[in-house]
DNA sequence: GTATTTAGATAGATCGGTCTATATAGGAGC
DNA sequence: GCTCCTATATAGACCGATCTATCTAAATAC
């Protein structure tokens, strides 16, 4: 049983925004390439940025639920890290080209705009993540640790898309693990 | 003595294309705010993504002067800290709303344009830098530490548009401090 | 006097978005 | 099983706005 229309729109419409970037990406191709018409993107959405918010709302709510899965499994202790690694896989699976979000607050500067502000609170909530992870391991520096690993995550976004996801994560988690270390072992 | 139609015309849309997005400034834009003319523009430049690369290439030439005079003046054995220190103020001076290469990156993403191969090529050129840096410092781990100190400044990057600049480089500090410290001891 | 800049009209394409009329599918009621 | 109704999708014309880029002729500057 195929999608429903809405589901393919966004489906079709978050690959193409991802892949050749939202001003570049017009309505016409994302119809055709999700095979419906026209009216039928605006039977769903209200105009394009609503579209644009309706992906990256539905993009963020799955990257969410992956962290969120990744650390409710882990052992005690070890919050922080799997949430890093479940931000590596997800890099993995569905980022390769950079993170989706950071192209939304280029593309979208202006600040004040809609899709700035749910980009910009899609990263805070990963920092946010990471600070409970850090509280709930009861790592030493629990505020600046956080931060760190998230300059470190924010990083790992960009590097994939130049050195390649091998290169990138395997660097990341070197700088991780250093930063996860330090604080275990309370230095800093 | 007042800048030249052409730096002028090359200031302001750098500006503009790094606040606003280069789809979303077209060109009346730039001319206006510029105080030129259209035909002006196109008398410089042979089109809009002549006048991106333009602005690209002057800026990246900027980037890596101010990297190689750090590089120049450091103490032996600092080298690869003054490069760290020369790439924060730069984001301090000139790069508070993210990476310009970055946002290129992301708006021009389809391969094989020239846009995108030298906002890559701009990026490959720090880590390039990172590397000699390492290098010279005889740091141990070279290969490996240059990319991880790159993924940091990367990750500083997109997190000044977030955090602020205060906040971004005390945790890149933190963290390149880490990184210089342990490769230095030898533990890696 | 030569090169640059200005002014403004203009071209052609593409953009996001709307409109209407037709067609199709699925469920409710009999 | 059959009809009817409603919701959804289709096809395609159409709109105004905006976009990049060009052309020409007058003005300005070194």
């Amino acid at each position: 049983m195929p999608a429903s229309k809405r589901d393919q729109l966004l489906a079709t419409a978050e690959r193409l925004f991802y892949e050749q970037g939202f001003h570049a990406t017009g309505v016409d191709r994302i119809v055709a390439a999700a095979g419906v018409v026209r009216m039928t993107l605006y039977n769903h959405f209200t105009s394009k940025e609503a579209l644009i918010t309706a992906v990256l709302k539905a993009r963020h709510e799955r990257f969410i639920a992956s962290l969120d899965a990744a650390a409710a499994s882990a052992s005690p202790g070890q919050v922080t890290r799997a949430m890093v690694e479940a931000h590596g896989r997800w890099l993995e699976r569905y980022s390769q080209h950079g993170c989706i979000m950071a192209k939304a607050m280029g593309e979208f500067a202006e600040h004040g705009t809609e899709i700035h502000a749910l980009a910009a609170a899609a990263k805070t909530d990963l920092l946010a993540r990471l600070e409970a992870a850090v509280k709930s391991d009861e790592l030493d520096h629990h505020e600046g640790l956080a931060r760190r690993l998230f300059v470190v995550l924010e990083g790992s976004n960009t590097t994939v898309a130049l050195l390649g996801v091998q290169a990138a994560l395997a660097d990341t988690r070197a700088v991780t693990d250093a930063l996860l270390a330090a604080a275990r072992s309370g230095i800093s």
